[in-house]
DNA sequence: TTCCCGAAAG
DNA sequence: CTTTCCGGAA
């Protein structure tokens, strides 16, 4: 796992609202334009805008460019290590910061994406269906649920296990979690 | 059609 | 609060 934060910061842009497998294809090629935050900041809009054609969300090109200016200005040429400064940062909301500061600073902090969410409500039987971002119960919870000092490793097994068991259709019969999950319980109910 | 490891703008 | 950004795969 890349710890730099740098290198994270630039994953966690393009991972918004683009699925994982096709980032991971092309961000071998962003690293390789723009292997700084020096780099991305004297980059071409228009050659910037081209990579990102495949990945659609092309203000991503207008968010980096100004985003890696201003760390150079403000920062240093480093990435901000907390939540305010960074949810200051064009194309930086409350979740990509949550997950600079995990992935690349390794704080302890909670990830909630829709996935995360829903496997939460799912499994502590929330009603929830705002978004996590604005469910204060939901992101006190997640918080809570975060080991000190691992949270880099739960964060993403978290993140995997969202994506790969408890997605939209719930492979319950594989589920690791099914006897302490309230989602299950009623399922069964649900059958019988 | 929906959905994808959201954020900004209206 | 809602809409928009965005392409591509399932």
């Amino acid at each position: 796992m890349s710890t730099d934060p740098y290198r994270v910061l630039l994953a966690e842009i393009l991972l918004q609202r683009t699925p994982a497998e096709r980032v991971a294809e092309f961000y071998p090629s962003f690293l390789k334009e723009y292997p700084t935050v020096t780099h991305l900041a004297s980059a071409n809009v228009k050659e910037l805008r081209k990579l990102l054609t495949p990945l659609g969300l092309q203000k991503r090109a207008q968010w980096l460019i100004e985003l890696a200016t201003r760390m150079v200005k403000e920062y240093g040429g480093h990435v901000p290590d907390r939540q305010d400064e960074l949810t200051k940062l064009p194309g930086v909301g409350s979740y990509t910061a949550n997950a600079i500061l995990c992935f690349g600073f390794r704080r302890d902090v909670s990830i909630v994406d829709v996935n995360v969410a829903r496997v939460l409500r799912r499994v502590f039987g929330l009603q929830g269906r705002r978004p996590p971002s604005r469910d204060e119960a939901l992101l006190k919870l997640a918080s809570d649920l975060v080991p000190r000092g691992s949270g880099p490793e739960y964060n993403e097994a978290l993140l995997d296990f969202a994506a790969l068991v408890c997605g939209p259709e719930p492979r319950c019969g594989e589920c690791p979690l099914s006897r302490l999950c309230n989602f299950y319980k009623e399922r069964v109910v649900e059958v019988i």
